[in-house]
DNA sequence: TCAGATGTTGCGTAA
DNA sequence: CTTACGCAACATCTG
C-alpha cells in the first residue's frame, strides 16, 4: 500500500503547495513538522521565529484536519522522527519542497537522503519559489522564474485518506526551554498573509515606491509581506499572480488606478528579487560564510572589535538613525530595507566590522530571515562581492532625508526626546548648554558616537577601493601572461608587460553587454 | 535698471 | 538603487 509522508518545512500553508497536491494520489497520507534541536542551536535562531511557526502550524492543522490529514508536529532530528513515523504508520514515499536554507537544513537534507536510500523510501522534492536546483548557468534564469511564477497554483485537495498517529499538543516555547522573546509580531498564519496580500493590493500598495524609503511611512507602505514568504505561509506565486491581476485591473482603469498599478508594478518586480538572491546560496552554500569575493579574505576579519560590534547590536552607537533603526528592529522583529542596510552599511564600513557576527545577530532580530537572502544582502552591503559599488550610507544623511523632522528618532530613542531638531540626527555637536536644557548630556543620557563618521568612511574606503585595484591589477596581469605566456613558456620574462588598458563599458551595461539590473552582481 | 555676484536645483559621473 | 562633486541652467540679491 502506499503511503506517503508530506513533511512541511518553510512551507506552512494549504494553498498552492505541491507536496500536499501530490499526496492527494496516494491511498495513505500523513504529515508532519519537525521541530528540530540543530534549527533551536543554529546561530541564527531566535525563538521569534518558533513562535511565528507554531502560530502557523495551529492553523495549518486545523486546515488539514478537516481534510483528513493528521499533522504530526514532533521535536527530534528529522531521522529519528521518521524512524517513529514508519513504527507508527509506515510510509515509502516521502514528499517535501525544496529547501534553500543555512548550512545546518543543507547538512541535514543530505542526511534525510541518506536514511531514504537506506529505508527504500523514495523522496520526491518539489521547486517552491522561483530557485532553480542544480542550475549551471544564469542564462535564461529570469525566463524560466517567469514561467514558473505564471503557472497556474497547486490546486488544495478536497479530501485526504489520513493515516492514524499520534497527535500531541503542540509545544510551547517555555516547553523547549526557550525565553520568551519579548517582540510584538505580525500575526502568524496563512489566513494573516493572505489578509495582509489583501490588504497591500487593495489598499496599501498606491504609495509604494515612495513609502518604503522612510521607516515611518515603510512600516505601512510596505508589503509586509516577508514573514509569510519567509515561512511559506503564502506563495510566492499567490502573491506574484494576485499582484499581477491586480495591476492589469488597474491600469485599465482612472489616473488614480494607474497610479496605484505604478507602486504595485514597483512592489511585484521585487519578488524576482526575492529568488534571485536565494538563488545565489542554492547554487553557492558558501557564501554563508565565506567571502564572494576571496580576495577581500582577512581584510575585516582580523580587526573585529568586539566593543563597536556590542554598541551597535545595543542601538548604543551615538548615531540616533542607526539606533533608533536598531531598536525598532529589537522590537518588532521588522525593519524597512533601507534602514537594513545603512545598519548593515555602518556595521561594515563605519566600524569595520566583517559580515559574519552582525549577520548572524541580524538574523535573530529579522523575523523574515531568509538565508539565502541574508547572506546575500550581507555580502553586498559590506563590499565584499568585489564587484558592485560600495554603498556607503551616511545615518545623518539618512536622519535628514528620511526622518526630517525628528520623529522616528525621538520615538525609539526617548533619551533625545527633548533635543532640538537642529541637532538631532548629530547630538554630539549640542554645546553643553543645550544638552542640559534637553536633559540629554553627550555620554550620560546618550553615547558619544563610537566612531568618528568621515575619519572611518575615509579608512573603509580606501581599503577596500585599494585592495581592488591591486586585485585588479592582479587580475590584469595574470591575464596578460596567460594570452601571451606560451609563446615565451621556458624563459624568463624580462622585459615589462604593456600598462593595462582601462576601458570602461558604457554606463549600466556590462562587459557583456548585458543590462546590470538593481542589485545585481 | 542692470551687470555681476551669489545661491539653488538638477543631472551626470566617479569612487 | 549611495554619496559627493562638478557643472550648467536658472533664480535671487546687491551696489
Amino acid at each position: 500500500m502506499a503511503t506517503a509522508l508530506v513533511w512541511f518545512k518553510r512551507d506552512l500553508r494549504i494553498h498552492d503547495h505541491a507536496p500536499l497536491a501530490a499526496a492527494a494520489a496516494f491511498e495513505r497520507v500523513l504529515a508532519v513538522y519537525v521541530i528540530e534541536p540543530a534549527w533551536l542551536a543554529s546561530p541564527e535562531f531566535d525563538p521569534q521565529h518558533l513562535e511565528f511557526a507554531l502560530g502557523c502550524l495551529v492553523e495549518l492543522r486545523a486546515g488539514l484536519a478537516a481534510r483528513g490529514l493528521p499533522l504530526a508536529v514532533r521535536v527530534g532530528e528529522v531521522r529519528a522522527v521518521f524512524d517513529e513515523l514508519q513504527r507508527e504508520a509506515g510510509f515509502d514515499h516521502l514528499l517535501s519542497h525544496e529547501e534553500t536554507g543555512p548550512g545546518w537544513s543543507y547538512a541535514r537534507d543530505r542526511a534525510v537522503a541518506d536514511w531514504c536510500r537506506a529505508r527504500g523510501v523514495a523522496w520526491d522534492e518539489f521547486p517552491q519559489h522561483g530557485v532553480v536546483r542544480r542550475l549551471l548557468r544564469r542564462t535564461g534564469w529570469a525566463a524560466r522564474w517567469q514561467q514558473r511564477m505564471d503557472t497556474a497554483e497547486h490546486p488544495i485537495p478536497a479530501a485526504f485518506r489520513g493515516a492514524t498517529v499520534a497527535l500531541a499538543d503542540l509545544p510551547t516555547l517555555a516547553d523547549l526551554s526557550l525565553a520568551p522573546h519579548g517582540r510584538s509580531l505580525q500575526p502568524a498564519g496563512e489566513r494573516a498573509g493572505l489578509a495582509v496580500l489583501d490588504s497591500f493590493l487593495a489598499e496599501r500598495g498606491g504609495p509604494y515606491r515612495r513609502a518604503i524609503s522612510s521607516p515611518l511611512t515603510a512600516e505601512s507602505g510596505s508589503s509586509r509581506l516577508s514573514p509569510y514568504l519567509a515561512f511559506g505561509a503564502l506563495s510566492l506565486r499567490r502573491a506574484h499572480q494576485a499582484s499581477a491581476a491586480e495591476i492589469r485591473c488597474r491600469r485599465a482603469g482612472d489616473a488614480a488606478d494607474r497610479a496605484f498599478a505604478y507602486g504595485l508594478a514597483g512592489f511585484s518586480s521585487r519578488l524576482r528579487w526575492h529568488c534571485h538572491f536565494m538563488q545565489k546560496l542554492e547554487s553557492e552554500p558558501e557564501i554563508e560564510f565565506r567571502n564572494f569575493s576571496r580576495a577581500h579574505d582577512g581584510l575585516r576579519e582580523p580587526h573585529f572589535d568586539r566593543a563597536r560590534f556590542d554598541a551597535w547590536c545595543a542601538g548604543q552607537t551615538g548615531y540616533p538613525m542607526v539606533d533608533a533603526c536598531m531598536l525598532q528592529l529589537r522590537a518588532t522583529g521588522w525593519l524597512n530595507f533601507r534602514m537594513r542596510a545603512m545598519l548593515v552599511s555602518f556595521a561594515a564600513y563605519h566600524l569595520w566590522l566583517h559580515w559574519r557576527e552582525p549577520g548572524l545577530f541580524l538574523a535573530r532580530q529579522f523575523l523574515d530571515f531568509e538565508a539565502g537572502i541574508h547572506w546575500s544582502q550581507m555580502q553586498m552591503q559590506s563590499g565584499t562581492t568585489g564587484i558592485n559599488t560600495l554603498r556607503v550610507y551616511s545615518p545623518t544623511k539618512q536622519a535628514l532625508d528620511h526622518d526630517p523632522e525628528g520623529v522616528y528618532i525621538r520615538r525609539w530613542i526617548p533619551a533625545l526626546a527633548r533635543v532640538p531638531l537642529g541637532y538631532l540626527a548629530r547630538p554630539w555637536t549640542m554645546p553643553v548648554e543645550i544638552q542640559r536644557a534637553a536633559g540629554c548630556m553627550i555620554g550620560r543620557d546618550y553615547p558619544a558616537p563610537v566612531v568618528d563618521e568621515a575619519t572611518s568612511v575615509k579608512a573603509a574606503k580606501n581599503a577596500l577601493y585599494g585592495l581592488r585595484r591591486q586585485t585588479a591589477a592582479r587580475e590584469e596581469a595574470a591575464a596578460i601572461v596567460d594570452k601571451h605566456g606560451s609563446r615565451k613558456s621556458g624563459l624568463p620574462n624580462t622585459t615589462p608587460g604593456q600598462p593595462a588598458q582601462r576601458t570602461r563599458p558604457p554606463r549600466g551595461v556590462d562587459t557583456d553587454g548585458v543590462q546590470r539590473e538593481l542589485f545585481d552582481f
